[in-house]
DNA sequence: GCGACAG
DNA sequence: ATCTTGTCGC
């Protein structure tokens, strides 16, 4: 497993690029990165980081006249973790690898700034019968398809800490993904596990093909999940991670829909995982 | 050009 | 995700 990227310390290099006459912007920092879509998340982490020292060479909008300066030197980092992204989408298995399914299991992590507390539960026949849990600083914030590089390694960390599983259910999407490769396929690739992405907003794509209660995802002329309706009127998205098809993916999903939005591992792992942030030892 | 954008 | 007031719907 390659060392977590560090966000942080890499706007802090371009930062340190920015002459001391001369401002830029959240969205030139972004392109430097290697992708806009990352503006927001510089702009939060200007505020939020230790910035104080670089922070006056940044403003949002320029004044009459002036430039930002854009002239840095980078290898674009976003552009290389994307890049990985869609070799790891190469490597997907979206057929079913396994007979039958016993233990399934659920994971989902809680914030405390860029510490997560992250809870694995693993049900037997409805019934929680273990849970591991794990502590991860990151050093990279939310940005919108990025998040495995964000919350895998700890993802992973609970998941390993637990006796085994059939399938793993990761609250966030697996394919459907502008590369095809979300967190519950980065995930399932990393823990060569079958995994199942389940998101509860979409990422891309859209819903097209009715088939009967629920609706295949469309992305770029590809299926990449299902849309399944939910009680409150919004719908939750199911995807392949890994070492599944579509369709099991969305048959387990169902059978464990009971109540409460969500499918119960991952309810479970939720609560579990705001109870571990909220009561740290 | 404007908007969308998992957790 | 997290914080947080008022508010819409069953």
């Amino acid at each position: 497993m390659a060392t977590p990227f560090d966000f942080y310390a890499a706007l802090n290099d371009l930062l340190d690029q920015v002459p001391e006459d001369q401002v830029t912007t959240p969205r030139q920092l972004s392109l430097a990165m290697g992708d806009p879509i990352a503006t927001q998340a510089i702009e939060d982490a200007l505020r939020r980081e230790d910035y104080e020292e670089h922070i006056y060479k940044v403003v949002q909008s320029l004044g009459s006249g002036k430039a930002a300066f854009s002239d840095f030197v980078t290898d674009e980092p976003l552009n290389k973790l994307a890049e990985t992204q869609r070799r790891m989408a190469e490597k997907v298995i979206s057929i079913d690898t396994f007979y039958g399914i016993t233990k399934i299991a659920g994971v989902d992590a809680a914030y405390y700034d860029d510490r997560a507390y992250c809870a694995c539960v693993v049900l037997e026949r409805d019934r929680a019968m273990e849970c591991g849990t794990a502590v991860v600083d990151s050093s990279f914030p939310y940005i919108p398809g990025y998040l495995a590089f964000r919350e895998a390694p700890a993802v992973i960390s609970a998941a390993r800490k637990v006796s085994g599983f059939d399938v793993l259910l990761v609250n966030g999407h697996g394919v459907a993904h502008p590369r095809g490769c979300g967190l519950a396929t980065h995930v399932g690739l990393e823990l060569d596990a079958p995994t199942i992405g389940v998101a509860g907003r979409r990422l891309v794509g859209e819903g097209k093909e009715d088939r009967g209660d629920w609706r295949l995802i469309v992305h770029r002329g590809r299926v990449v999940g299902a849309e399944l309706p939910r009680e409150e009127g919004s719908a939750l998205y199911v995807s392949v991670g890994h070492l599944i098809s579509l369709e099991t993916s969305v048959e387990i999903v169902r059978s464990l829909m009971g109540k409460l939005g969500l499918p119960k591992p991952i309810a479970m792992a939720h609560a579990r995982a705001l109870d571990e942030k909220n009561h740290p030892r």
